[in-house]
DNA sequence: GTGTATATCTCGGGG
DNA sequence: CCCCGAGGTATACAC
């Protein structure tokens, strides 16, 4: 990784037009080639960039890094206060645990902690215009149709729709029961749902871990 | 700006649980407090971070950083092999050009591209539910609902379905016509918003910045 | 503060 | 390659 410390201007053209004006500012080269440009604030996003791939052009006072869409990114260097190099070799990678496939994993493993007559048919289930998380059966024999969220907002009653939509579109399958699944609800998206005949259900993360070891500890 | 160079292992518990075995990294801290801790590729985007306001907590070999919210970051330092801080002042900001609101104004200011006999009534017309882009009248007199968007995919669909739903709901204005205009209209957008008959027009930024620039000219 | 929409979103998975 | 969905999304802006 190269650090470069320098008095810049730069210009990105590409999806959009961006100008940075003359300041002191952070280069950051990474191994694999990317470019990033950093105030000393705001955050972890960087003023401005070029990912990998790309090819640098490094003159006097003057990079220009160009990637494979013919976007450009162009620094303009007026002075130079620190340049290093170091190496810091592979990254074994992040360890996540809470996101939303971990919550997956756990209702389609107790789709009765959702509601106590489902069980479970499929998970990511393919419609031909996305994949249901969880489609399941219930005690009258309907199919019902699961969306899951950590947080439950606008978006996913909207995904849930669309996939109802389009599932009710097959006779054998419609009616088609819908529930949306999150940690959290919120209102907006609570009231949007029901009126759409969409049934609501908060879980909790750590409650489902806890049935989940119970079971194991039952083996 | 602080760069630090370490041999490290970060741990990260708050909205979820992440952990980083011990590597060497960039650890940066800027000078409104937030840290990020960079591998040597992967595009601009840190494999950890805590943003501003926070508080660091700098033991011997180990940080902690907590955020207001109880969130807390761990790094536990096995070996520092750089350690440099750098004045960068503050920084005159990004100047964009080319973004939504951007393409929103110049469509504002000629709706004629969009559809010849549109006018405009309202730019960021709101409903109870959100903002219309732009709300226009057709040649029968009819309300036009235009959703814009730099690239036209489902989610412009729906928003612009949401809108469309709402304002049908008063009678005066029933029934509202759609219009989803973006410079590109991907294949799946197009598909669900002509089945919802929602109309789709595509349109290109350099072409309307100069009918623009042409009608200045005639003053 | 919540709610809503944008982003050069980034990133990963599947076809 | 594109499409789709998740994200500790972050960020800006309106109410």
């Amino acid at each position: 990784m190269r650090l470069v410390i320098a008095t810049c201007s730069v210009d990105y053209a590409g999806r959009l037009s961006a100008h940075l004006p003359l300041a002191t500012r952070l280069i950051m080269v990474k191994a694999d080639g990317c470019v990033a440009i950093h105030s000393d604030g705001g955050a972890y996003k960087p003023l401005n960039w070029m990912n990998a791939p790309n090819r640098v052009s490094e003159e006097e006072g003057r990079w220009v890094i160009t990637n494979p869409k013919g976007e450009t990114l162009t620094i303009t260097m007026v002075e130079v206060h620190h340049d290093s190099a170091h190496e810091l070799g592979e990254d074994p990678g992040l360890q996540k645990d809470g996101v939303e496939a971990h919550l997956q994993e756990l209702l389609a493993a107790n789709p009765t902690a959702i509601a106590d007559d489902l069980r479970l048919i499929k998970r990511e289930y393919f419609t031909d215009i996305g994949p249901v998380d969880l489609l399941c059966r219930d005690a009258d024999g309907r199919s019902v149709a699961i969306e899951i969220k950590r947080r439950g907002e606008i978006d996913g009653v909207e995904q849930l729709t669309r996939y109802l939509e389009r599932m009710d579109l097959d006779p054998d399958v419609k009616p088609v029961r819908g529930i949306f699944v999150a940690q959290i609800i919120k209102p907006q998206a609570r009231v949007l749902a029901e009126a759409r005949g969409i049934e609501c259900v908060e879980v909790d993360y750590d409650e489902l871990r806890g049935i989940e070891s119970d079971e194991l500890r039952l083996f």
